[in-house]
RNA sequence: GGCGGCAUCGCCAAGUGGUAAGGCAGGGGUCUGCAAAAUCCUUAUCCCCGGUUCAAAUCCGGGUGCCGCCUCCA
C-alpha cells in the first residue's frame, strides 16, 4: 500500500505528548503490550472502553498492513488497597464475600472478562496470561534490579529505590521535589522516598493471604507493578514498540513500570505509549470501588447489545472523556441498528453494481487518513456514512467496502445478517410468521384492509415488524 | 500543592489558523390503502473578556465552570 503523508499512521505518544508518525522497531511488525484487567470483580463498561480502544488500535496496525504481536496480562495476583503494606486486598476481600478461595474468584472473573471481549468482538490477544504463573520471571527481574543496586529491603518488603534511576516520572512529568507526600495516604515510614514502591513484600498484615511464593528474599508475592515489565519483556523482548493503558496508569504503574524495567536493562523499554480516556458516568468516572459499575451483561438485559456498546464508543474519540447516559446509548442503539438495516438492505440487493474507480480510490483513501490520524473513529464513521448514501457506486460496490471498513470497525457487519437471521429463529415460529405475512399479503391483494391490518397488529404482539414494499412484504424482528 | 483534561446545535460528538463532520432526536416532503421501513430537505459562529492576525472555535493572556490523576482502579 503506498502511502501518502497524511495518510501515514500517527499516533499521539503520552511520553512525548505529541502525535508522532508510527515507526515499528522491526519493519511491518508490532510488539503491542496492553495492561489487562485486575480479576477480583466483573469488567464495568469503563473497563472495557479502554479495551475496545486497543482493539481499534491493533485493527487500525493490522489494515495498515502491520503484524501485530500483542500480550495481556491477567492481574491474578492479590492487591492491596494501597500501594503500602497496608488497607485490604481486593482478593481476599471478594473471596471472603463470596466464601471463595482466591483463585476460584480470579478464575471466574477472568472467564467473565475474556468472555465480554469475544461479546466486543475484540481480537483475542496473542498471549493472555496470567501474572500468577510469571512469577519467576518477575523474581528474575527483581534480582537483575537487585543486583545492580537499585533495591533496598526494610522491614521484610524489597523496594525500588526511585533516587537511583535517573529519569523518574518523566511519562508523567511528576516533579518529585515538588509533589507533596502523603497528601492523600499516610506515608509508608519503611520507605527511603515516598514515591520508592514494593517489588516483593514477604510481610503482609493479611494472616490469610492464600498467594505466596518461595523466593531469594523470603516467601511472599511480587508488588504490582513488577508482573507487567516482566511479562511484557519475557514476551516481546526487553525493547518493544506500544504499551496502552488507562490514563489513569500514567502517574504511578507507569511511572514505576519503566523505572523497573529500563533500571534492569539499562536501555529504553518502550516506543509509544498511548492511554485511553475515561468513560464518565454521571459527571464522574466509573470506579470499581463505588458499588455503582455498569456491566455489559447489565447493559444487555436493558436491551443494548455489545455492538451497540461498542458503537457507542467508536463515536467518541479514545483521547476524550466519553460521557455516558442512557439517552446517549439509545443514540447508539437507534444508529447501530439502522446501520444493521441499511447493511441488509445493500446485501439482499447485492447484484446491483455501479463501478466508480475514482470513488472507491478517494473513499478508501480518505478513511485510512482518518483512522491514520491517531485513530479518529468518529470521522471514520463519517466516512462509512458517506459511503453507505452515495449515488455514484452500487451496492456490490458498497458492500466491499463496507466489509473493508469493518476490519477497522469491529461492528460484526459482515455476519449481521446471519445473525438476524438466528435471532429471529430463536425467538419466534418463523413459520407461523411466514404464513401469517403471507395470509397478510393475500388479503390486502384483496384490499381486505381491515383483515390485513389484524394480522399487522397480531404481528406486531409477536415483537414482528412488516415492512411493504413493491417489490413485496418482508420482515423482521423489531430492535 | 503538582500534573493533566474538558467547555462546539435539544443529546452524543468531530474539527486545533481560512470561514462549523457525522449520528440521534425534532420539523417538513416523497413513498404507502394506512403504517412501518426507506429516502430527500432542514436546524449552531463554537463558556466569558481581552489580544495577535488579512483571517481564530482553533494561537496568546485573563476569568468562570466541570472533571481526572497524584491511593487499588481502564
Amino acid at each position: 500500500m503506498s502511502k501518502s503523508k497524511n495518510s501515514r499512521l500517527k499516533l499521539y505518544n503520552t511520553y512525548t505528548r505529541h502525535k508522532e508518525d508510527f515507526v515499528a522497531i522491526t519493519p511491518n511488525f508490532v510488539k503491542l503490550y496492553t495492561c489487562g484487567l485486575t480479576v477480583y470483580n466483573y469488567a464495568h463498561i469503563g473497563n472495557l472502553r479502554t479495551y475496545i480502544f486497543e482493539d481499534v488500535l491493533k485493527r487500525v496496525l493490522l489494515y495498515n498492513g502491520y503484524k501485530v504481536k500483542h500480550v495481556m496480562n491477567i492481574t491474578d495476583v492479590g492487591h492491596l488497597t494501597s500501594d503500602a503494606d497496608e488497607g485490604e486486598d481486593k482478593m481476599v476481600l471478594e473471596a471472603k464475600k463470596e466464601k471463595k478461595t482466591v483463585w476460584e474468584i480470579a478464575e471466574y472473573y477472568t472467564n467473565a472478562f475474556e468472555n465480554d471481549l469475544r461479546k466486543l468482538n475484540i481480537i483475542f490477544p496473542d498471549f493472555h496470561v496470567k501474572a500468577t504463573d510469571h512469577i519467576q520471571q518477575m523474581i528474575d527481574l527483581i534480582k537483575r534490579l537487585e543486583d545492580k543496586g537499585f533495591t533496598y529491603s526494610r522491614d521484610g518488603n524489597v523496594y525500588f529505590n526511585i533516587s537511583k534511576f535517573t529519569d523518574y516520572g518523566k511519562l508523567a512529568k511528576l516533579d518529585i521535589d515538588k509533589l507533596k507526600a502523603g497528601a492523600r495516604i499516610s506515608i509508608d515510614e519503611s520507605k527511603k522516598n515516598p514515591f520508592d514502591f514494593v517489588l516483593w513484600f514477604t510481610k503482609s498484615k493479611f494472616e490469610d493471604q492464600e498467594m505466596k511464593w518461595d523466593s531469594p528474599w523470603g516467601k511472599g508475592y511480587p508488588g504490582w507493578h513488577v508482573e507487567c515489565s516482566a511479562i511484557s519483556m519475557y514476551y516481546l523482548g526487553e525493547h518493544f514498540d506500544i504499551h496502552c493503558g488507562g490514563i489513569d496508569h500514567i502517574s504511578v504503574h507507569h511511572t514505576n513500570e519503566i523505572a523497573q524495567s529500563e533500571a534492569a536493562t539499562g536501555k529504553k523499554w518502550v516506543n509509544y505509549w498511548l492511554h485511553g480516556e475515561f468513560l464518565i458516568f454521571r459527571q464522574e468516572k466509573m470506579s470499581k470501588s463505588r458499588n455503582e459499575f455498569l456491566t455489559l451483561d447489565v447493559l444487555n438485559e436493558k436491551g443494548y447489545s455489545p455492538m451497540m456498546y461498542r458503537y457507542f464508543c467508536l463515536g467518541a474519540h479514545y483521547r476524550q472523556p466519553l460521557t455516558f447516559s442512557y439517552e446517549a446509548l439509545n443514540t447508539a442503539k437507534s444508529t447501530y441498528n439502522r446501520l444493521v438495516n441499511k447493511v441488509i438492505e445493500i446485501k439482499s440487493n447485492i447484484e446491483h453494481s455501479k463501478q466508480n474507480i475514482e470513488f472507491i480510490k478517494s473513499v478508501k483513501i480518505e478513511f485510512l487518513s482518518k483512522i491514520n490520524n491517531d485513530l479518529n473513529m468518529p470521522e471514520a464513521l463519517a466516512v462509512l456514512w458517506k459511503t453507505l448514501r452515495t449515488d455514484e457506486i452500487g451496492n456490490k460496490e458498497k458492500y466491499g467496502l463496507i466489509l473493508e471498513f469493518d476490519k477497522v470497525f469491529g461492528l460484526d457487519l459482515d455476519k449481521v445478517e446471519k445473525l438476524y437471521i438466528e435471532e429471529a429463529k430463536q425467538k419466534v415460529d418463523v413459520k407461523l410468521v411466514e404464513r401469517l405475512v403471507k395470509e397478510r399479503d393475500e388479503a390486502r391483494n384483496r384490499k381486505e384492509w381491515t383483515k390485513s391490518d389484524k394480522i399487522r397488529m397480531r404481528l406486531v404482539e409477536m415483537g414482528i415488524e412488516v415492512r411493504d414494499s413493491r417489490k413485496g412484504t418482508t420482515w423482521k424482528i423489531k430492535s
